[in-house]
DNA sequence: TGTTCCATGTAAACTGTTACATGATTAT
DNA sequence: ATAATCATGTAACAGTTTACATGGAACA
């Protein structure tokens, strides 16, 4: 939908774009597009510029109002299976020195990733539109605000209770 | 590590306690004993209690300290795939009015499960520990967050600019 | 000359869901 | 009687990741 691309840029859009929620391999990638290609919701052409082979995907017709159906549909709010929740939910089988260890760890990686995806703010708001923007500022703030509650798993381990 | 449990006791333990970040279905969870077993981490016995016909598995000294290894490796932070933002990502496509509906549609449901996540929260309290309690906190808080977002979506698609 | 990037693709292994199949017990 | 719940399990299908395989172009 925001036009035609070879499996190696779409690669690359993602990366610059939709990395912090939706990131897919090369080994997903291709078969996917063969996948679409058979069932007729994309085209390709190959191309040779430079010497380079490049195989561009085109979205058809068929595809188009296919992608419009979906994007119809309500948008689902699906529980998605958060692996760094399910080992802080029995990290109270660690002695708590360690257990504050592993958070702040933690901490220091979330942070990383927000930093980051802070640092991509001004080129995507330049590029994308409300709703693309929008994706990347809840990145940012999910982020922060997993690094605000890690702190406070961390002052609980330390025994100062917050109010409610 | 929570005790000796069935395949049927351990979803109704998720559905309880984890649901909101971790749930398995049967097909997996039935599996995965077998697995488990088969390399020696969980013990099975079979129980026949008032006609029913329980297999009750209890994990083993080796199951423990393969647990203990996986706890002790540092929390990782992957992105997950989060559908809801694939969505959003592409919202621009459809007329703002539309858009608008779609996100108000889905603030309901997740104000819905918002809301079970609240009345599971004296339960919870009560046979929890610190950690295990923290994960429905953050899945309360991260639905809020969320409310919050899509409300913020739906003031900027009126041309509504909040200050930074 | 070697390394990095461009570029496409396959195969093996793994994981997970949905749907189906079975059968007993319990509540209405 | 029959519907719901308890309880275990398999099969088909779909999709993913990782690793591998290939080859050209650009760069240092």
């Amino acid at each position: 939908m925001h036009g035609e691309m070879s499996g190696y840029d779409l690669k690359q859009y993602m990366a610059k774009s939709t990395a912090n929620f939706f990131d897919a391999s090369f080994g997903s990638i291709y078969p996917a597009l063969k996948r679409l290609e058979a069932r007729g919701f994309i085209h390709s052409r190959e191309v040779v510029n430079a010497g380079k082979y490049k195989k561009i995907y085109i979205i058809s017709e068929n595809g188009k109002s296919d992608f419009m159906n979906w994007l119809e549909e309500p948008i689902k709010f699906a529980q998605t299976k958060l692996d760094h929740l399910v080992k802080v939910f029995f990290l109270g089988l660690l002695p708590k020195e360690k257990a504050i260890e592993k958070l702040q760890a933690f901490i220091k990686e979330v942070k990383l990733s927000l930093d980051q995806l802070r640092k991509s703010q001004p080129r995507i708001k330049e590029k994308a539109d409300m709703c693309q923007f929008s994706t990347l500022l809840y990145g940012i703030s999910y982020y922060q605000f997993i690094i605000d509650w890690s702190n406070n798993l961390i002052l609980e381990f330390n025994g100062i209770r917050k109010r409610d």
